[in-house]
DNA sequence: ATCGGCTCGCGCAA
DNA sequence: TGCGCGAAGCCGAT
């Protein structure tokens, strides 16, 4: 894909001129969903002050999408309303829109993006999403751009996929000088002295809105909105308000309680101190870069990198072994996703795991299982193993999941799944359903990590891991704190999704 | 409480 | 070709 010279953050989808009939600049808002911090939206701005256009941000949701439900439905409308009341005010025309029926928005792009001179949208690499800007290609008549704002390198700043996180961490290390100014710098966008829309512009856009209404409502609006739509009501909505304001103050909280202490202390499941940022990484209420540059200013970087670590953990920004911990989550783990599912076809197939893992789980199908749990059981949290269901419990109710727990939750599908093949599928639809961050490619790589991904073999072979690294729940138990966290999430059964 | 062995492939040095 | 090394492990020996 070409860039215009000097970003590679910038795709051109079409490279139709700019139509120079056109009302408006258009960014259409999927993937990004904030205004701070937005390369796609100073991508838009930029266009509008140079064809002095006015510009129109169009933030839709779906109803069709798989596992669309009121929890996630919540969360992104919540952020609408939060955006709504940023652009309140400026010259910028915001649309949010929430697709009321299936279908029902089929012909809104198309119909704004006629009258656009420039088209801009979020690139962004898992999901339905790279399907629906292929199929978006056709409506779009003028100058088209997909804007990368997903990490803190650029997706194309990889030209390769990397198969461990020593690899891709070394690669960081070599790449990131490249952006250490960004991360000093706080991006303003300007929002003001924009070309306001005409009487005519107005006019036209209420055609549109008359036949696809934007969203008005109030913050009590929104959860009895998401009711009404033809979505999964059964997975109610979680325990974190969504939006970009939400997800600073939950930055704000972490920085004074969590990352101190972030390498000692995060994997207690009693303490419950991680960023719980993932979920609004994942819908774009906060940027990676942003997440990054506060935390850096927090920790009092010098805004040198140390230029002496080779792939290791710590060592690399010269700040304490917290601050490199976080950052190595943020920045190695979040990135090393991204970068599988930007770059390795077929990222979330059960095929693409490494061969070694393949063939030693392969060599392990017809082992028996001493544990057999269908999705309906695991589903329901009610398995023999209460620490199993404690974890299924804090996923199905609040939308999250302990990240210690996440690895043995998985573990444990596995090793109770008929096949592989079956755990992958469970894990999968589990986690898409229940977790505010499932689909993200985080969650795709946390996934196929348990299947082998990222990891090496460990030895003793045994049965149904084979040569898989193997977890157990009576270790875990042991090793990390969890007494609270059962008494929280082990016995109510009024928990208990249905 | 700590240690080594279990086991595999990558990337770099030589 | 060899060698160091790796998201969080497990288990038995000392």
């Amino acid at each position: 894909m070409p860039y215009p010279p000097g970003d590679p953050r910038i795709s051109v989808i079409n490279e139709a001129p700019p139509n120079p009939e056109g009302r408006i600049v258009l960014y259409w808002m999927v993937a990004a969903r904030r205004t701070h911090d937005n390369p796609a939206l100073s991508r838009a701005l930029h266009h509008a002050r140079t064809l002095r256009r006015p510009l129109v941000v169009f933030e839709p949701l779906r109803t069709d999408y798989p596992w669309a439900s009121d929890r996630h439905h919540q969360f992104v409308v919540e952020g609408m309303l939060d955006n709504a009341g940023r652009l309140a005010g400026t010259p910028v025309y915001y649309y949010p829109y929430v697709e009321l029926a299936p279908r029902a928005a089929r012909g809104l792009l198309a119909a704004l993006a006629r009258d656009a001179a420039v088209v801009v949208t979020d690139r962004s690499p898992a999901f339905f999403l790279p399907r629906m800007l292929s199929a978006a290609v056709a409506h779009v008549p003028c100058r088209f751009e997909a804007v990368d704002g997903n990490g803190v390198l650029p997706l194309d700043a990889a030209t390769r996929v990397y198969p461990t996180a020593y690899g891709f961490r070394r690669f960081l290390q070599r790449a990131l000088p490249s952006v250490a100014g960004d991360l000093r710098r706080v991006p303003r966008e300007d929002l003001r002295d924009l070309p306001p829309l005409s009487g005519s512009d107005r006019a036209w856009l209420g055609t549109i809105t008359d036949r696809w209404p934007a969203l008005v409502l109030d913050a009590e609006g929104a959860s009895a909105l998401v009711r009404t739509l033809p979505i999964d009501h059964v997975v109610r909505p979680g325990v974190q308000r969504g939006g970009p304001t939400a997800a600073q103050s939950a930055l704000t909280r972490f920085l004074g309680d969590g990352l101190g202490r972030y390498a000692t202390d995060r994997n207690h499941p009693d303490l419950d101190l991680t960023s719980h940022l993932s979920p609004y990484l994942h819908f774009g209420h906060i940027a990676a870069t942003d997440v990054c540059r506060q935390v850096l200013a927090h920790a009092g970087w010098s805004g040198q990198m140390s230029g002496t670590a080779h792939g290791h953990r710590e060592g690399w920004w010269g700040l304490d072994v917290n601050v490199e911990g976080f950052l190595d989550e943020l920045l190695t783990w979040r990135e090393l996703g991204l970068n599988a599912a930007a770059h390795l076809p077929g990222y979330d197939r059960y095929g693409t795991l490494p061969p070694w893992a393949r063939d030693t789980l392969a060599r392990h199908g017809a082992d028996p299982r001493p544990y057999a749990y269908d999705l309906a059981t695991l589903d329901a949290a009610a398995t023999h193993d209460p620490l199993w269901n404690a974890a299924q419990r804090q996923l199905t109710t609040e939308g999250r999941l302990h990240n210690m727990l996440r690895m043995l939750w998985g573990k444990k599908i596995l090793e109770w799944s008929p096949s592989p093949e079956a755990a992958l599928e469970v894990m999968e639809h589990l986690n898409n359903r229940y977790a505010v961050d499932g689909r993200d490619p985080n969650s795709y790589a946390g996934i196929f990590w348990v299947l082998g991904r990222y990891d090496r073999a460990w030895g003793p072979e045994r049965a149904i891991f084979g040569t898989i690294r193997y977890m157990s729940s009576a270790n875990t138990a042991r090793k990390v704190r969890v007494k609270q966290y059962l008494a929280r999430y082990g016995a109510d059964p009024s928990l208990l999704s249905t």
